[in-house]
DNA sequence: GATCGTTTTGAACGATCGTTTTGAACGATC
DNA sequence: GATCGTTCAAAACGATCGTTCAAAACGATC
């Protein structure tokens, strides 16, 4: 489109190529209701409203297009660190920050979700973003039973725990997904997990 | 193949046509490993050791086949049911039967979750298969609440939360999948899923 | 051993997949 | 205004998908 108005080139930024971002949205919302799969190059397109060809041309094929969704996810998730000398805060911070960006970028999340289910040939190349994560919370949780506040045998079922709940726990109903539709802010949810992760449906005070 | 040994045809049973049973076990495995979109009829009769035309003439078609893997299972969750006027004791007995089940057929199980991630439009007809456990499930937790044995503020996040510690503790590990293995029998997984469930990571004695 | 229905085979079908090709349209530079 | 590289649209590509078909092979019955 009609960039660079009058100015130095410098606000390029802003105003990258509609094409490229137009294929990754429909891809996004794509691939997150129909998996990556089962979603053809043509439907892409369609949606998109770009021509057949451009995928291939823009982003050199459809596997491109699945890994350019979670570059800025990379970027996002490799700068983060948590304060190990009070595990169970820092736990509370992990769970916090995972259940804001499911709120932000939900579809992205729902992504990850089925192509760990699916142990899909991309993971390879998705570890770069998972694994951070899920190396921290180890770590995290490791700590926790040092300091005794945090109780579990086996560590790699800790941390599955931990991200099942936090995968499963706020999902819509997948069955009767007409009584969806609970609205609640990604703090009230974050509270829920907190509490499902560290008192289960156990019913004590919270603290 | 050969069957009727002399005998009345009452062992049919047992004895009955060796390739549905052959393309049903590589259908099981497969689908579980590559999903069913990512698994092609082809790879299906190779890995049968059968003739590619036999799917449809078995089956009527590919998702036929998909189909015929629940029947069985859907029989089994029919007639299950679970005294609710211990909430706390019907939930334990819930997960154990669900884990126990796991450990039986990994493979079903984790195709459930595949669909369920997938929202695949194969759902509809597993409603059979997974409506009546989510329920009992539901019941439990809710006659659980009554009770003031179990807390949780919405049901549809407990019992979500429920199923994805089921689903999901038990997991392999997703990304070093070369340190999994690990021997635990279903009786321990059962009464580690048990205590993730009731008291989360909690550091309290378990009773 | 001829005849029947059932089961299996190999080849082929049309449809659709992701990708490539061709050439026109565009804006920038000289 | 001619020429350049970039971007896009339409058509076609080979490959592979799930399924079907005609004929061969099989087992049971007469």
């Amino acid at each position: 489109m009609g960039i660079s108005n009058g100015n130095d080139g410098q606000i390029e930024q802003i105003a990258i190529k509609d094409v490229k971002n137009d294929i990754l949205k429909a891809a996004k919302s794509l691939f997150a209701t129909k998996g990556f799969e089962g979603t053809t190059v043509r439907q892409l397109c369609d949606k998109a409203g770009v021509s057949l060809a451009l995928v291939s041309y823009h982003f050199g094929g459809k596997d491109n297009v699945f890994y350019a969704l979670f570059e800025p996810l990379d970027r996002n998730f490799k700068n983060m660190t948590y304060d190990l000398t009070v595990a169970e805060k820092a736990l509370r911070d992990f769970i916090r920050s995972f259940v804001i960006y499911r709120y932000e970028e939900p579809e992205l999340i729902h992504i990850l979700q089925q192509e760990l289910m699916m142990r899909s040939p991309r993971l390879d190349k998705l570890k770069n973003v998972i694994l951070p994560s899920w190396q921290q919370l180890r770590s995290i949780l490791e700590a926790g039973k040092l300091e005794g506040t945090i109780q579990f045998d086996s560590v790699q079922f800790a941390v599955n725990f931990v991200m099942g709940t936090l995968i499963f726990s706020l999902n819509d109903s997948f069955l009767n997904p007409s009584e969806s539709d609970q609205d609640i802010t990604s703090e009230q949810a974050a509270g829920l997990v907190i509490r499902f992760v560290f008192n289960g449906l156990n019913p004590t005070v919270i603290k």
